[in-house]
RNA sequence: CGCGGGGUGGAGCAGUUCGGUAGCUCGUUGGGCUCAUAACCCAAAGGUCGUAGGUUCAAAUCCUGCCCCCGCAACCA
């Protein structure tokens, strides 16, 4: 029998500059639900990729005096670029899709065919306030001082025929169905409140005032609206009008799709009405995640307050900085960011907490059982309490992840390593090893420890892959061991297993030292 | 009166649905231990829960007014 299959999505970032901290947050959060669902068992697609037509292309690749292809592919494919930063962060997506490449933009044409045959898009007049030297339209709210906000000059009325979509006609449809599908809910009554229960109006679908994107087949000069050629990647990059790929029937609904706050409109509205349209199944979650804020801001590259996530790996490694977005963060709210949190939160749980954890429990087993653990063990009631937190975490843990609340499932693993260095002052082993005949007590003691590890670190391991297998090579646990299956029974560990002291697992960091380092980068 | 979110010890948050002695993490201070990454364990200090009223035996929690912060209506995760 086949497996169950799970999709999800990130959202395709637009590359007009690097990307930063903020799309790696989003980005690992998907690649952790993403080796999470694999872990359960399921037959993951994990797609994310780039979005990279638009006018804003054109014109950097204009100021670069390249192409806007050749200016895209230095930031996707060039060094540093996209595809290296994911490749550093360990994103374990499936399938990366570029909407320039061929099979998208032949699907974004025929579903952009299809929508107008269907009357769903109809030809009509763009009314606006334009600016001629910026070729761009504006409205009322966006003027400075009445003028361009670009370039400080006068605007006028203006219209242009152009192709709207009938977004309207299904109101009532997305009105009934959105809190069905819309996390968190405080985002329903957003959208609710903002643009359906006032009305929601049709949305022009195609632009004249640049080249750079797909152009409406049957009508030269205009070209698609970026975000019709953009949402649309969720389906073409399954095979959905193309060749290239056939598992649209496999993978289709979406378990979830990942966007930022400020595109939760288009995703939980446009795309919603786009696929009424063109009567096809609606993903089952579209989830608004927060953002990561730099001293209360929103991160942007013009504002300059940005933070390279390469730097930041380099910091502290890329398994202790995925960790760090995942537990410090609410993934549905907006968290705030800076160096000394980063630094804190990574001393606090993973050097002290979880790594000084392992170090002293392996370097007891290699000082008092030169590295492996006699089979006679004696247990004591004092090991209860440990070994049930241990055995009743993975349920606490599966609930958490399961609403994407990664922060919580964190904390509670966290919590059992706390519990773990907590046991070690209650048994004091160095007490035990003073008399030969409390060895086998000592064992049971050393052994508990090196279960718990385990257990912890099966639950990591969609956050932090290699360091995990670090642990799992100092703690002697085989593959067999590495399962969600493993974890809620006490005991699977071999009574007799092997240790192996290892390099410091998460080096402790200079918090005011690095500080010091990180303020002139 | 555009809409939404928020204002809780030094910092970051939970608690507000269905009122009943204010909780967590980090930081600070004191003590303990020595297996360990100056780590670990224990304890303490520190808050009139934005503000002004109201309801109630009792309000962070319910009601009303006000103040402040952030975001959204643009192709910014």
């Amino acid at each position: 029998m086949d497996k169950e299959t799970f999709y999800i999505s990130t959202p395709i970032y637009y590359p007009s500059d690097k990307l930063h901290i903020g799309h790696t947050f989003c980005t690992v959060a998907a690649d952790v639900v993403a080796r999470y669902k694999r872990m359960c068992g399921y037959d993951v697609m994990f797609l994310t990729g780039t979005d990279e037509h638009g006018m804003k292309i054109e014109e950097s690749a204009k100021a670069a005096g390249v192409t806007p292809k050749e200016f895209v592919d230095g930031i996707i494919a060039g060094e540093n670029g996209i595809l290296d930063l994911w490749k550093l962060m360990n994103i374990s997506y499936d399938r990366f899709i570029r909407t320039t490449d061929d099979y998208h933009m032949e699907s974004i044409q025929k579903i952009f065919r299809t929508l107008y045959d269907k009357d769903d898009i109809y030809k009509g007049v763009y009314k606006g306030l334009y600016c001629t030297p910026c070729e761009s339209f504006w409205t009322e709210s966006q003027l400075v001082d009445g003028k361009c906000p670009d370039c400080g000059r006068d605007v006028h009325y203006a219209e242009e025929e152009a192709y709207f979509f009938r977004q309207s006609k299904y109101a009532e449809k997305i009105i009934e169905l959105m809190p069905e599908y819309l996390e968190p809910s405080t985002r329903i009554n957003e959208m609710m409140n903002n643009f359906l229960l006032p009305g929601l109006e049709d949305i022009c679908v195609s632009r004249t005032t640049f080249t750079w994107g797909i152009p409406v087949d049957f009508d030269p000069g205009h070209i698609v609206y970026v975000w019709v050629d953009a949402l649309s990647n969720y389906i073409t990059a399954l095979g959905y009008g193309n060749d290239k790929y056939d598992d649209f029937d496999k993978y289709w609904p979406c378990d979830v799709h990942f966007v930022g706050k400020e595109i939760v409109r288009l995703h939980s509205i446009l795309w919603i009405a786009m696929l009424i349209a063109l009567e096809i199944p609606l993903p089952k979650k579209v989830f608004g995640h927060g953002w990561l804020l730099l001293d209360g801001a929103k991160m942007s590259k013009s504002k300059g307050n940005i933070r390279d996530p390469l730097i930041l790996s380099e910091l502290c490694g890329v398994d202790a900085l995925r960790y760090f977005l995942m537990r410090e963060y609410s993934f549905s709210s907006d968290g705030n960011f800076t160096n000394e949190i980063l630094l804190n939160r990574i001393n606090a749980d993973l050097a002290n907490d979880l790594g000084n954890l392992v170090s002293r429990t392996v370097a007891m087993v290699i000082r008092y059982f030169d590295g492996q653990l006699p089979m006679e063990q004696e247990s004591d009631d004092i090991d209860t309490e440990l070994i049930d937190n241990a055995m009743n975490l993975f349920a606490i843990y599966e609930s958490n992840m399961e609403k994407f609340a990664f922060n919580t499932a964190l904390a509670e693993v966290i919590k059992l390593a706390s519990r773990a260095n907590k046991y070690i002052d209650e048994t004091a082993p160095w007490e035990l090893a003073k008399d030969e005949e409390k060895n086998s007590r000592l064992a049971a003691v050393l052994y508990n420890l090196l279960e718990t590890i385990r257990i912890c670190t099966v639950m990591l391991m969609p956050i932090m892959p290699e360091s995990c297998e670090k642990i799992f090579a100092q703690i002697g646990a085989t593959d067999m061991l590495r399962s969600f299956e493993s974890v809620t029974t006490f005991g699977m560990l071999e009574r007799n297993t092997k240790v192996e002291k290892g390099d410091i697992l998460f080096p402790r960091l200079d918090v005011s030292k690095e500080l010091d380092e990180l303020s002139g980068k």
